[in-house]
DNA sequence: CATTAAATGTTATAATATAACATATGTAAT
DNA sequence: ATTACATATGTTATATTATAACATTTAATG
């Protein structure tokens, strides 16, 4: 399509696309596909295609990370994610709560324990079950 | 139930647990669960849970692991891997070979990357999607 | 405005996984 | 051995997650 390229702003999305993040955004936890679709039928989106395509490009342009172990999706709150689909959370075991792991130095970190250099680490997926600091107390 | 404890060895498991847990040795590769249901429907495994149940078992143990973003599960292949279902794979891209990796101090390595040490790590999941050393070639 | 690539709409279906409940079996206590 | 209990099994049905296939529409570009 080549829509404009005004780098990976949210005007580039399409309403779906649209629609799906920020519905991500504003609920700053995981959500089920199916818990998007419900979500969602009063703005149009009556399918589960509709959900899933939206939710690929959004992977895709790093702006979405998929939990893989809990078949949910999260809205990326790295401002600097690349999109390059690579995913790296805690999740606390007690209360769900998910937060994306910041750390510059993951790639490498990873890329070592890979196996010790000989092979290449294309893309990663980190899920850290915890008990969180609040409740730890 | 109880079983007879002696220790963890083989013959504790179950007829169904056995036999999944064989398949899945030989095969050396992650299996998924209908596949597991397919290869032993003449073993008497006729319905998606007798395999799910004995997966989950496996997985208890400590003996098997799913590759939470392939849906698939593998056997064990650290000797001394615990009871904690704790996964860290490489994952080649290119022809699909799935290794267990070997490393000591990978659940301190992973633990530090929780949150600087406020919270308490209690399992993980790292699945390192590379190229590996022969398809590099 | 014709072309092209991507997005949508829609129906159907595939693939993955669990609920619910009846029955059977191994273990341990009496 | 009989009971009590926990776990495993068998079975049917169904829930949940995800994709196939194909017709139509939309947006960017030449």
């Amino acid at each position: 399509m080549r829509y404009k390229q005004l780098s990976d702003k949210k005007e580039n999305l399409t309403k779906h696309q649209e629609i799906v993040l920020e519905l991500l955004e504003k609920a700053n936890e995981p959500l089920k596909a199916y818990s998007i679709l419900f979500n969602l039928s009063e703005h149009g989106v009556k399918a589960p295609l509709q959900v899933y395509r939206a939710l690929d490009k959004l992977i895709e342009l790093g702006k979405v990370h998929k939990i893989e172990s809990k078949n949910s999706f999260v809205a990326c709150i790295n401002s600097n994610c690349k999109a390059n689909s690579n995913t790296a959370f805690t999740i606390c075991e007690q209360c769900d709560e998910v937060l994306e792991i910041h750390d510059k130095k993951i790639f490498k970190k990873l890329g070592d324990l890979a196996n010790q250099g000989k092979s290449k680490l294309n893309k990663y997926n980190l899920e850290l079950y915890i008990t969180c600091k609040n409740c730890l107390k």
